[in-house]
DNA sequence: TCACTCTCCGAAACCGATTTTGTTGACTTA
DNA sequence: TAAGTCAACAAAATCGGTTTCGGAGAGTGA
């Protein structure tokens, strides 16, 4: 019916009305100077033709695009990350509700993102970026800041924040984590993380380490490494830590696929998790509940998180002060069954462990 | 530097060298009919001002917005598909080759899902739709297919399929499943899938019917379970079948999801899997390598998906004719540890279960 | 030298909205 | 009754590009 593509514009509307298209488009943005009885008569009209105004022409008046942008970091053939995945789903929901869309684009390196950015700006596509996976040091911020372009970011970072920001107490959680591995016993805590350059990652890795300190505890830099942030470096990770001679008889992970993976390489050298070797992880996860055991860990929802960070650009974007944006909010540890009082001591899990893998060499090699 | 905001704008670049903006378009959208002397001088300032034209300005006039639309089906707080987190993956980074974006929006319900198609199209914010997790009835496609707005879809329907599309060839991998597992050995071979309104779910379930058939085993619908298309499904679905007086040794499950939740239910009732029960899933799910056992499944590259189904877009966008974009594809049966020959007869295995069942009521009785 | 063809580019129309400015007639107010 | 106010809308400018149209000047052929 009607013409092809069915584009009704606001000309069709006027002159099927008989009046300006400029009177139109006053009844569809609530201006008060018509009389009820044209406002009537155009939103008849409206309705019966199906008339939606183009985003399109609409944008290219006013400025604004009612659209937020995301770019999400994507590595060499690596799945995609289970909690942007989350993210971006609340991100969506919450933009739904107000109207707005969401853009979706990938950057393979740091200097794709800033590029896509630029882009994505330059072009005018959208008015805002969500900003996810904050570095420590990172460049995206530092760009957007210079070019004064709205924003919002999901974690901190080292830089003055002068932008708004919605983040997790990473370091109170895992300080936590410690006191709470402590109050069951474990002496030797072990810590599988992820590159120093990620703020999370580190923030996690200062909060692991103020809890020893807070505790008293003497630390070992031999109990903490870094891994690629995926079940394959929580695997490679648990073996380096368990194969030390006194090996840590818990392990603190900064995500829950490396709890996951670190996990799987104590099962398959027999230790029990949850006596043998306490394991816990951090983002709560679904599948964690259906792994055995079932994975304690600290958890934030990815989904709420993403619907907060979204309101508070819209907030930036109706000019609120971005520096009064910014929120912290605390993790909370989730009890399954993959931690526990330790069965053995650190040397005798040592002792154990050498006889196992003595016993079956190359045994658990993960492909690859 | 410059103006705010960043906008320097077609005029800008044309005053700066002293020709008409309809020169400076030109130029940038390779027409033929200027000299080089003039070209090399605008292309310099273009640079030199950092000149990007706008998306909105240029779609205006064009009609076309270089925007691919995607609206993901969000259910009631369960958490992200992560099939579909891999396959946006894919299709974002196809799309970045092409220097297109991708708008991701969600639909809670199917009039919802209309009604943001609906939005899209007439705002015209996207050049087409990629539709995915097709329904053997589906709204979306009838309704695309009536406005003549272009889509390509991942998965088929029940309509005479006039549109692109790609997808996996369910029916033959869960065929080749149900004989799979009766070459190991099993005769009573159980189902668990989900709801048939979903095109690949029908599909394999489908598969699985014809499997049976075509090994002439008698087909006894106690053994079809249909669940929700997530862990908990699959816990609740193992549950059923496994209940029964003669209970199947394989489950064929219809998703990771699922095969992760049977699993689980067999974990928690002794009964090892890979021997007692043999778990198989379908998706290729990264975690699958990690869990306990290792799953076996049938994959298919979510991500390939995304970038394949983009590319037919595109195509279908330059005019190509859609019916000639229409591909199918093969899973492969990744074999890891949770199949395996049966260990137990059905009897005994109906009888192992039943006496556990008693043994530990409501144990496993997994929260909400 | 005149008419004709090209090459190259300026001017203006156009895409579909929003917003500003201006106009008309009715109604006040002194 | 003249001047001023106000409501209600038309007309036109504008956003930043693309595309059409047309014209100036150089080159070509007769």
């Amino acid at each position: 019916m009607s013409r092809l593509r069915g584009s009704v514009t606001i000309d069709d509307v006027a002159r099927h009305v008989g009046v300006a298209k400029g009177t139109v488009s006053r009844v569809l943005n609530n201006y008060t100077d018509i009389s009820d009885a044209t406002r009537e008569r155009i939103l008849k009209a409206v309705k019966e033709l199906g008339y939606q105004p183009s985003a399109t022409a609409r944008n290219l008046k006013r400025g604004r695009q009612d659209t937020l942008g995301i770019v999400i970091p994507v590595g060499h053939g690596s799945g995609a990350d289970p909690f942007l995945a989350e993210f971006i789903d609340g991100i969506a929901r919450a933009l739904d509700e107000l109207g707005l869309d969401l853009l979706v684009t990938t950057a393979h390196s740091r200097e794709h993102m800033i590029e896509t950015l630029q882009r994505l700006i330059a072009r005018r596509k959208v008015d805002g970026f969500i900003i996810t996976r904050t570095e420590v040091n990172d460049p995206r911020i530092a760009y957007l800041s210079e070019q004064g372009f709205p924003f919002v970011t999901h974690g901190r970072s080292s830089l003055p924040a002068k932008h708004a920001w919605f983040d997790i107490d990473n370091e109170t959680a895992f300080a936590d984590g410690v006191r709470h591995l402590y109050s069951l016993g474990h002496e030797r805590i072990g810590f599988v993380g992820g590159s120093l350059e990620l703020n999370f990652a580190l923030q996690r890795r200062n909060g692991y380490r103020h809890g020893l300190l807070s505790l008293g505890v003497t630390q070992d830099r031999e109990l903490e490494t870094l891994q690629d942030l995926n079940e394959k470096g929580g695997y490679a990770g648990a073996k380096e830590l368990l194969s030390l001679d006194q090996p840590p008889t818990a392990l603190l992970c900064a995500t829950d696929a490396l709890a996951i993976g670190a996990i799987r390489f104590c099962r398959e050298h027999d230790l029990k998790v949850g006596s043998d070797v306490t394991v816990i992880g951090y983002d709560g996860l679904p599948v964690g509940d259906y792994i055995d055991p079932p994975l304690t860990t600290f958890s934030q929802s990815a989904q709420e998180a993403g619907g907060r960070v979204s309101r508070m650009l819209i907030d930036v974007l109706d000019g609120k002060d971005p520096t009064s944006l910014q929120a912290l909010a605390q993790a909370t540890l989730t009890r399954r069954s993959s931690d526990g009082a330790p069965s053995k001591t650190s040397e005798a899990l040592g002792v154990a462990l050498r006889f196992r893998l003595n016993q079956q060499p190359n045994y658990g090699n993960n492909g690859e």
